[in-house]
DNA sequence: ATTGTACATAGATGATTGTCAATATGTTCT
DNA sequence: AGAACATATTGACAATCATCTATGTACAAT
């Protein structure tokens, strides 16, 4: 659950959603990102180490540049994990407290 | 694209996820999630609010308690968009800009 | 009407975050 | 070696946010 969240912060910025959107169709030097963004280097030298932490980029260097792509399967197993979470399930958590309000509990089955 | 950073943050808080989980297998009222919780009822009051206000739950008012229940349409959507913006396009912004560091550019088709 | 219950709002505070300027590191080319 | 380029790190600052206490509002039951 900590590393889903970290995942939605990284989600949270409009930058690093701009650069996941220009990772889409390949690879992507930190030069390319920058030339599509009006901010500074170490900017977007943050924004990378964000998105690379959470394991939602990749990194290659090459020479004296750092390729970026996206890690699809993280994209994936987050997706998922949204599901998840709000699908009923018979071993939820919202089984396990009541108070008398009359509130629909879980699906008994 | 500002609604789903407001989304993505939303959804970028533990005790919000919780929350989420709770409501997974049906409606609950805001002294459930209290009891699931700990925290105060104005904290959980400030929660619900900031996940109705990006539409990723519903209240409903049934005398003096509220009934929250997940919008699955909402969190469908949410995924459709990550999904959306990680897919290679032909019409996607990472063709308007490029270095000459040999990068791979969006798909020619 | 009064009291109790469920929830919302207002204001304050400590923590986190996005951004920048300045600087450092590492690579390539001459 | 030295210069130029690509990227990373550091430190600072303003803005945002999660949380709390205190208070307000709405409904229900006595």
């Amino acid at each position: 659950m900590k590393e889903e969240i970290e995942i939605f912060k990284a989600l949270s910025d409009e930058n690093r959603l701009k650069i996941l959107e220009m990772l889409s169709c390949g690879e992507l030097c930190a030069c390319d990102i920058q030339d599509g963004l009006s901010l500074t280097q170490p900017t977007i030298s943050h924004h990378m180490k964000v998105l690379q932490q959470v394991g939602l980029i990749n990194v290659e260097k090459r020479g004296k540049w750092s390729f970026y792509s996206i890690k699809q399967d993280q994209i994936d197993r987050t997706c998922d994990f949204i599901k998840k979470i709000t699908t009923p399930s018979k071993d939820c958590i919202c089984n396990k407290f009541s108070c008398d309000c009359n509130s629909i509990k879980c699906i008994e089955e």
